[in-house]
RNA sequence: GGAGGGGUUCCCGAGCGGCCAAAGGGGGCAGACUGUAAAUCUGCUGGCUCAGCCUUCGAAGGUUCGAAUCCUUCCCCCUCCA
């Protein structure tokens, strides 16, 4: 964690009075994880001493949409899709914020009501060589990777929301730094006193090198069920694990410590991780939830049986019957049938436990069997006679 | 405005008339080993009614027995000059 400047922030504390917390959201994403509640923790500590977290909906940049590199063909948002995702988004963050503490905005209220001039005048304040200083600008300038001119206005953008606002502190990723800092400079010049700013590391994800997000798909999703998220943690490399401990955990340093050291002394690193997944299990459901996900984990992965909640699906099947690479792609278990039959192939596929060790297998009407694709997708599936 | 370079499968990147569903790497998935860890080894990695067929190499046309590869037009990106 950062905070710039450290000395600035003391002094407001000192005032005595509640502090206008700001952080800002993309509009499009209301799937949070864990790596968005790094931040949203951080959050419900100002809360907690006195302040007032001012959420920000990035909703008119949104709204314009976000044409650079791969993300061109993402459709801008209509104001009902940010009116509804709004909504999603406060159903999970009062699951750690307290609403009453929690102003939830939209940049769109003063951004729309902005005149060309008044943006120009706004882009006038800055410069393309202090633009370029920004890592990600200067990379993908120097590699001869496309800018577009509307790229420089988000950091102007964010930084005005700032003054808007009158933002005492704003918090954000390390990513963000630049923005961030843009926003104490945009306050100085239309005469504010500059907010306090205060990055936060980002988490990694699953695989432990990139960050968490969504559309990388190594997330764990806050409204996520108890099991996913317990098996998803405990996937996590040993090295990892430490990781999430202090980005994650509301345990003491003093405590990871010893947890590290027992560790060392030689205990099973699993257990250890058991004890981070019951605790992010348990905040998001209940202790109980989290009882639960370890006995089923244990019961699943360490003795192989099989989850007591199996997803029952039931397909319907031609009276000649139908294959099993059919039958995986017909119950989701595969997301097509050349994959069914790869997976078949690498004899990932069991059948009520037998391995499936050839794409000749019919099933037909009538059979009620257990099939499993690999390590972590299972169903038992219902065969019925298709209609008519 | 002028000159040049380029758009390839999830990503990077080879291919430059048939042997190309397209080298190699990354990522991902699966198998073995395990603690659903890491490391390692092996295999797979467009779709389908799967020894065959269908769709893919920025888009649309064209040449050819045959095109990712050649031609035309269009769209997009980059570099240098102004």
């Amino acid at each position: 964690m950062e905070i710039l400047p450290e000395d600035d922030l003391q002094a407001r504390l000192k005032e005595g009075r509640p502090l206008r917390i700001k952080a800002g959201f993309d509009p499009t994403a209301p799937d949070l994880h864990l790596g968005h509640t790094v931040l949203i923790n951080k959050l419900r500590q100002f809360q907690d001493l006195g302040h007032e977290v001012l959420f920000l909906i990035g909703d008119f940049t949104g709204m314009i949409g976000d044409p650079t590199g791969k993300s061109a063909t993402r459709p801008p948002l209509t104001r009902d899709e940010v009116i509804e995702n709004a909504r999603t988004y406060e159903q999970q963050i009062f699951k750690i914020l307290d609403p009453e503490k929690t102003l939830v905005m939209f940049n769109s209220s003063w951004m729309s009501a902005m005149t060309a001039t008044d943006l120009i005048q706004l882009a006038a304040r800055h410069t393309v060589a202090r633009m370029l200083e920004r890592d990600d600008f200067s990379k993908r300038y120097a590699d001869g990777r496309p800018i577009a001119i509307h790229e420089f206005l988000y950091p102007l953008i964010q930084g005005y929301d700032s003054v808007a606002m009158r933002a005492d502190v704003e918090l954000g990723g390390t990513d963000q730094k630049f923005n961030l800092l843009v926003g104490r400079q945009l306050q100085e010049t239309y005469g504010q006193r500059p907010q306090v700013v205060i990055t936060l590391p980002l988490l990694e994800g699953l695989d432990g090198v990139q960050k968490m997000s969504k559309s990388l798909g190594n997330y764990v999703g806050i409204s996520e069920a108890p099991d996913e998220q317990f098996g998803k943690l405990m996937s996590i490399s040993d090295t990892l694990m430490w990781r999430y401990f202090e980005l994650l955990s509301f345990r003491s340093m003093k405590e990871i410590e010893e947890l590290r050291r027992g560790v060392e002394e030689g205990r099973n690193p699993r257990d250890v991780k058991f004890e981070l997944a019951k605790e992010i299990v348990a905040r998001f459901h209940d202790a109980a939830a989290a009882e639960r996900a370890q006995e089923n984990f244990v019961q699943r992965f360490q003795k192989g049986a099989l989850p007591d909640d199996l997803e029952e699906i039931s397909i319907a099947v031609p009276a000649e019957g139908m294959p099993v690479a059919n039958l995986l792609k017909e119950a989701g278990l595969t997301p097509s049938t050349s994959e069914a039959l790869r997976m078949i192939k690498q004899g990932a596929v069991r059948m009520d436990g037998e391995r499936v060790g050839s794409r000749d297998v019919q099933l037909f009407a009538g059979e009620t069997r257990v099939v499993q694709v690999g390590k972590r997708r299972v169903a038992r599936v219902v065969l019925t006679n298709e209609p008519g």
